[in-house]
DNA sequence: CTTGTGTTTTGAACACATTCAAAAGTGTTC
DNA sequence: GAACACTTTTGAATGTGTTCAAAACACAAG
């Protein structure tokens, strides 16, 4: 737990920006605020992060990492893919519900792919890959066995959906995001329902087309 | 074919912006480049376009617009469903190759809903149903003979589908974009399937399922 | 013509994200 | 403890999207 005086001041910027994100919003606040917010220069923000969205990038990698827990209890709760998939969904979004609006400043950014904040990119690719872990988890050992020829992709995809989801959600402005929840709800059934279809033995030629699909994707 | 001297003005400072945004791409050319380029005071470009992202936006309604008689050629060209679909998507691709980069900026603004310039917005909707009626002509008098239950929603999905697509294309960076026109052409032969797939007699329970999941998407 | 009203045009002013060169601080080596 | 190198902090300067109050213009009514 030894933070450094760096480490610090790194956490008391993002600590001061939340803060202000979250009475103000983003886009009312300004960098200067959040470095008076701190107690530091305009220019220390910036050495610490790399822009305003950076900001909230942290947050975003600060707040799935902390998670970890939720995630493992959504996974363990049930033996039933329907219900882990939709457990580690709902963890996001619990884990998020504060911030929610907030992360729409990560979306501008983040749909480009070629901006480093994408969550499609390069430099994302750790949390992407843990989250994607995740589903991984969630199918092993559930009441779902997947045919040899597509385990490989299905995380991913799932994660895509999440993904989805997620962008559902961040842009539900419904009372509680009952419409997300009520759009997961009738998903996950489906898509649940699609991958136990998928095992059957006539749904060979399907697969493969499918499977052309993704790699079409890479 | 009379245009006004107000008119004029407005068209010339679209241009102008359209060819250095082409020349120097979109965040290196500045709203001061556009004026001076269009022979205008800065304030006149704020006069007639509210953002620098709502000439981007006028410069895809203008060429969504010049491309109704592609998007009729690719309706008439064929009986097939999938190569209508295909036709479509293609046109447009077609029709906006040249400033594929530039659309980058609409995405950027256009991800958040509440956003004037989203394409699920409000002030979008004219161009969105003028797209989407192009599907419904695709599908009237097609191979494919759609369920009544689903047949209101399908050209709305498959316009959804296609802005996946387009999604895909403007971030596309493979030459000549061929990645795209794979995942198009692998991907249109899945919906279709689809879609006749829908129509099988003991497929109406999937159907009310799924028509269900739309209604949650409102 | 003159006046009045609405439209178009102007360019300076503003706000804010971001950069940067210089200063201050911290620690290490001799 | 002096010299050096590296990290952290500073705050002024920069660049650019956008706003705005005032001018210039167009044109109708008297």
């Amino acid at each position: 737990m030894k933070t450094t005086k760096a480490e610090e001041t790194r956490n008391r910027i993002l600590d001061a920006a939340l803060e202000l994100f979250r009475e103000r919003g983003f886009a009312e606040t300004t960098m200067r605020d959040v470095a008076v917010a701190a107690g530091v220069a305009t220019g220390a923000a910036y050495y610490y992060y790399r822009s305003k969205e950076d900001l909230v990038m942290a947050f975003y990698v600060r707040t799935d990492q902390e998670a970890a827990e939720m995630f493992a209890a959504a996974v363990a709760a049930s033996k039933k893919l329907e219900k882990r998939i939709k457990g580690l969904i709902e963890a996001k979004f619990a884990q998020f519900a504060e911030h929610r609006a907030l992360l729409t400043a990560l979306l501008k950014t983040g749909v480009d792919p070629r901006d480093p904040l994408s969550p499609f990119g390069e430099e994302t690719r750790a949390v992407r890959e843990e989250n994607i872990a995740w589903y991984a988890r969630a199918i092993e050992g559930s009441d779902v066995k997947l045919p040899k020829d597509i385990a490989a992709d299905v995380p991913r995809l799932l994660w895509l959906y999440h993904m989805g989801l997620v962008y559902f959600w961040i842009t539900d402005e419904s009372e509680g995001q009952v419409r997300t929840h009520r759009l997961l709800d009738a998903t996950v059934e489906l898509v649940v329902g699609l991958l136990k279809a998928a095992a059957l033995p006539f749904m060979g030629p399907l697969r493969k087309k499918a499977v052309k699909v993704m790699r079409a994707f890479e």
